[in-house]
DNA sequence: ATGAAAGCGCTAACAT
DNA sequence: ATGTTAGCGCTTTCAT
């Protein structure tokens, strides 16, 4: 209560000195700045205060954790009546209602909060769930964690989150990990080449979803795009406009949405009777790096391609470099669409006509399928979520004409 | 044993099958599409397999958890034996080679993972930190969580991730939650307006590092970019170029980021004797909406402005749009420089000058900082650390003409 | 060289 | 209406 009160106040203080403050600041260090260079990857640091007086003193070194057992002392009742009480459970223990009211004003008086370890041990459910990513700063898995994150919480679950940097062995690790941190359910976007391990995981009994990149023939829960029916998208607009000769940028050789995008685009082609060309096909990643190499390498192969079908955002970006570099006009020597959106594709130098996926649909649906897996006793099914996509035409698609 | 081979045999074959599996099941959903209109968000649900045969009839429907006892009591020694010599205080102990073989042998074999929960309530430390993020979705906290999950993850630690939806309120039930959960340390990225609640959980003896928006008279640790000094650089540019009524597209006023890049440039103008207009600075958020809205404003209000400067990329997004609509030519008619920097920022329709803010750097020194202060049992410093940004000079700068 | 037992903080029978 | 106690899985004294 008294600490409260101090915070609040120095919060209000802040404000009114935020500028002088800050110009405070500035002027000690003006000296020190020049003496750098510009661009050096430094940090200044100041250490404004001693540590003797004012705030500093009221702060305990470690952590101070109030227990139940306190509380309950303090109240001067039993620890199973606290713990009823602060559970919610007073009337249904017919708790008198002074006892109750006792109870509460102490434990908030104290800033009791109830251990979550303790709490987890006891009834054996941790209230956490793991999601495992390929690359937390990639806004397509950042998205689909937020909606994860957000989801969960609402249903009293905390995240762990975890970074695979693309490597099977360290994701292999990472789940692990959280199992022994007793996630009570695990959402992961698989590197994507080999997942055995997932499969270990989904035997045990802990329930799992795969988002993204899945395995077909993992008999589990798994939520991706429906990346065919967005490649027919595509390479029927392309096709309306006469394009006949695609050039493809592919991403990650092997993993399901480059292969189900690769299938769905070879199935448009065939049914227009246009064979299938594999020499058209360049890449091995979903990166920049790897659009702008396989752009080039294409384009000076075959002078015959319109068109380019970059499976990944960053992929068309690649192209994008590429074909400035090389002085070509898009649209009108070369037309692009690309896989995936990003939230600027229409301001771009030459705006890109894009599937979209639902980033938020997908995630908000692993959420839910996790929690339902979590809540529901029964064994865990296998259903693989397909969710649709949206073509979105930019200018950069133009009528075929030869370059 | 048994299973890990299961399992990597599985994992092989779905490599094989990866095709043909996936092109059986497009044939199977082919009638159905033709049903949905192209752009309904539904997603398409299959449950290839039924409950009752091949893999699923080994999984067992709760996770399965092996506890030491049972290695224990499969070894043929007691707990603490295998605690010992699990945890490699074998030879500290002198155990005998046999029995570690033995302990080792059965815990591998029975795949034992110790309780993590369990180990945290004994040795009263979680190894987690939380981190409060306004929003995950957002390419600057998302690089900035992963660079905190990398470096914490290599010190043994795991990461608690919490998403504040840019909500004092929000942000605050968030860290309590975080704190009965016992994380060691606590990294946030504060909304920015109120931050009584951090101050307290600081008090409380738990280490705590801000980022980005922090709170200059707290007496924490915090890590920002120089926000002034990166205003400064900007500002010198643009007055190079001849510019003398710039236009401000601010962010959230109040927030230290977006008071100290006013600062900087406020002080840069009154070092070169211009008078301080606050006419020219309008907005209300670091969105894009804000930035086209204030573009809007200033544009038909000050047709003297031949620059605008923009305190966040998406700001400068919103100023690009406006601008496109009112078909005002970048950078001939108006030049555009942005504070924050976005991985394509050089294939924007005119390609954006950017003061960076080194984001990786602040991330690993967050990090640093929480893990140091974790580990050194010393109270919390009070330290302010400002990572120097780099202006990047691009096409969206000209000389001053008037529009 | 190994074991027994206490106890981390909590909940839920099982007493009164 | 409230208290006593066992035990979740683990580590670590303290015995032997």
């Amino acid at each position: 209560m008294h600490r409260r009160t101090a915070a609040t106040s120095l919060g209000n203080r802040h404000l009114l000195d935020f500028m002088s403050q800050a110009k405070g600041n500035n002027h000690k260090k003006a000296g020190q700045r020049h003496t750098r260079p510009l661009d050096s990857a430094q940090s200044i640091v100041q250490n404004p205060y001693e540590p003797s007086k004012g705030l500093i003193s009221t702060m305990s070194s470690r952590p101070t954790t109030v227990t139940l057992k306190q509380v309950a002392a303090a109240a001067g009742v039993s620890v199973s009546v606290a713990s009823r009480v602060l559970n919610g459970h007073a009337k249904a223990y017919r708790i008198s209602d002074q006892t109750e009211q006792q109870v509460r004003g102490i434990a908030s008086e104290l800033d009791f909060r109830p251990s979550q370890i303790a709490r987890s041990l006891r009834l054996q459910k941790s209230k956490m769930i793991g999601v495992v990513i390929p690359d937390l700063s990639n806004p397509f898995f950042a998205a689909i964690s937020r909606e994860i994150a957000l989801a969960v919480e609402a249903e009293g679950f905390s995240v762990l989150v975890a970074d695979s940097r693309e490597t099977t062995s360290i994701e292999q690790e990472l789940t692990g990990e959280l199992q022994s941190r007793q996630v009570e359910g695990l959402v992961v976007c698989p590197v994507g080449v080999d997942g055995s391990h997932l499969l270990t995981v989904h035997q045990s009994g802990l329930p799992i979803v795969l988002v993204d990149r899945g395995f077909p023939d993992f008999p589990m829960m798994q939520v991706t795009s429906d990346h065919r029916r967005g490649s027919e998208q595509a390479a029927e607009l392309l096709l309306a406009q006469g394009h006949r000769t695609i050039g493809i940028l592919q991403g990650l050789p092997g993993t399901l949405p480059n292969e189900e995008r690769l299938g769905g685009l070879r199935e448009t082609l065939q049914r227009h009777d246009l064979k299938w060309d594999a020499d058209l096909v360049d890449g091995d990643n979903f990166t920049e790096q790897s659009g702008y190499e396989s752009t080039h390498r294409l384009l000076s192969k075959r002078p015959d391609i319109t068109a380019l079908f970059a499976l990944s955002t960053p992929n068309a970006m690649g192209a994008l470099r590429a074909t400035q570099e090389q002085g070509i006009q898009v649209p009108d020597e070369l037309s692009i669409v690309s896989f995936d959106d990003s939230p600027y594709s229409d301001l771009m130098a030459v705006p890109l006509a894009t599937v979209c996926q639902d980033v938020p649909r997908i995630g908000k649906q692993a959420a839910a399928l996790i929690i339902q897996s979590i809540q529901a006793k029964s064994p865990p099914k296998f259903e693989i979520h397909q969710v649709t996509t949206k073509i979105v035409k930019r200018s950069s698609i133009a009528k075929a004409s030869p370059r």
